[in-house]
DNA sequence: CAGTCATAGGAACGAGCGTACACATCGCTC
DNA sequence: GAGCGATGTGTACGCTCGTTCCTATGACTG
């Protein structure tokens, strides 16, 4: 009598936990095609949940991408944070600075991805500005812990430059160059 | 006889240079609602053209959005160069950058917010990767004018965070501010 | 164990999309 | 002025989109 229903791909029927790993979805199809390809119906694929659940859990889908990069900016910014927590000093918030530029970024540019599309996706839709701006108040923050506000906001425009040239240019800076330029900026340091 | 046919509102029977007009008009609905929202039929629209004469003069909307983007950054850069022409020395070339930064670019924020949707564009589309890479190496030749290779790729860096948090922030650097951040990172200047 | 309600599932609608194509019209060459 | 090739114009196809809606299911409450 062929036990089992023969087609259960999708053993889903009861699953909490989905709205959470829908969000999480979302983030990785952002990450792969972009935010303009993350539909509803693109989304769904990728977590093999069936097209309704997605208006079911989420209002609209401004609603979805909201909540997926506010995730994605929670986890980012807390991370960022630890690491100039973790830095004694200045100089070491720096060199702090430069393997997160060289490290997280370059290596897996998944959060260097996910970062760029926040900015553009915030140039045009309102309901993202408020997440962009969080991320950069609590970046700026987050550098203020070593140094000046001055300095702490022109290194963070320099940061937000050498992402962009890293995720389009050819041929990116290396660790040496980040580095000489983040000093000459910070100026001498402690 | 009602001498006029009556709904002459568009009288483009005959039009050269209407290839050149749709470059421009895609250009303009780019800079009002991003690349996202430039399709064939929201171009048409904005030039007063039927649907079948984009497809006509261009082989898809793709070559269409990679012609506007060539202008965009022939124009922009032609102009940056000459600013960078002009001007007689180092101290004087990022003086006109902090005027490029302030007057140009935040004051009508079209070429800013154009330069920001092509990158996106670029991010995931090939054919516009090039247009990007054009733009970049130009930008930092015309740097080169005044300033050593790696001063000039560090500034370039700074000067695209800035326009991107220009673009997002809601306090944007003012002139001061941007000088102070360009002449730290330059270092000392004849 | 019956009833209820949050959640799961799938089909459907109307709109906008890129593109293809058939037909109209004009400028130009002989 | 006939013919032809370049250009202009409108319609249609097939697809994907966000969203709506109805039904099915199963966990929990009494």
């Amino acid at each position: 009598m062929t036990a089992a229903p023969a087609a259960a791909r999708r053993p889903r029927r009861h699953d909490p936990g989905r709205r959470d790993r829908l969000v999480d979805t979302a983030l990785d199809v952002i990450a792969r095609d972009g935010v303009a390809a993350a539909s509803h119906r693109a989304i769904a694929r990728a977590a093999d949940v069936p097209l309704g659940s997605l208006t079911y859990h989420f209002a609209s889908l401004t609603d979805l991408l909201s909540a997926a990069f506010t995730r994605h900016v929670d986890t980012a910014a807390s991370r960022f944070d630890e690491r100039m927590r973790a830095a004694g000093s200045p100089a070491a918030a720096l060199e702090a600075l430069v393997e997160h530029l060289t490290g997280d970024l370059l290596g897996s540019s998944r959060d260097l991805v996910l970062t760029v599309e926040l900015y553009v996706a915030a140039a045009r839709n309102p309901a993202l500005r408020a997440v962009t701006q969080d991320w950069m108040s609590r970046s700026r923050r987050s550098l203020e812990r070593h140094l000046d506000p001055v300095t702490a906001r022109e290194i963070d425009a320099l940061v937000e430059g050498l992402v962009l040239h890293s995720a389009l240019s050819t041929d990116p800076m290396d660790a040496d160059g980040i580095r000489n330029a983040l000093h000459r900026l910070a100026g001498p340091v402690r």
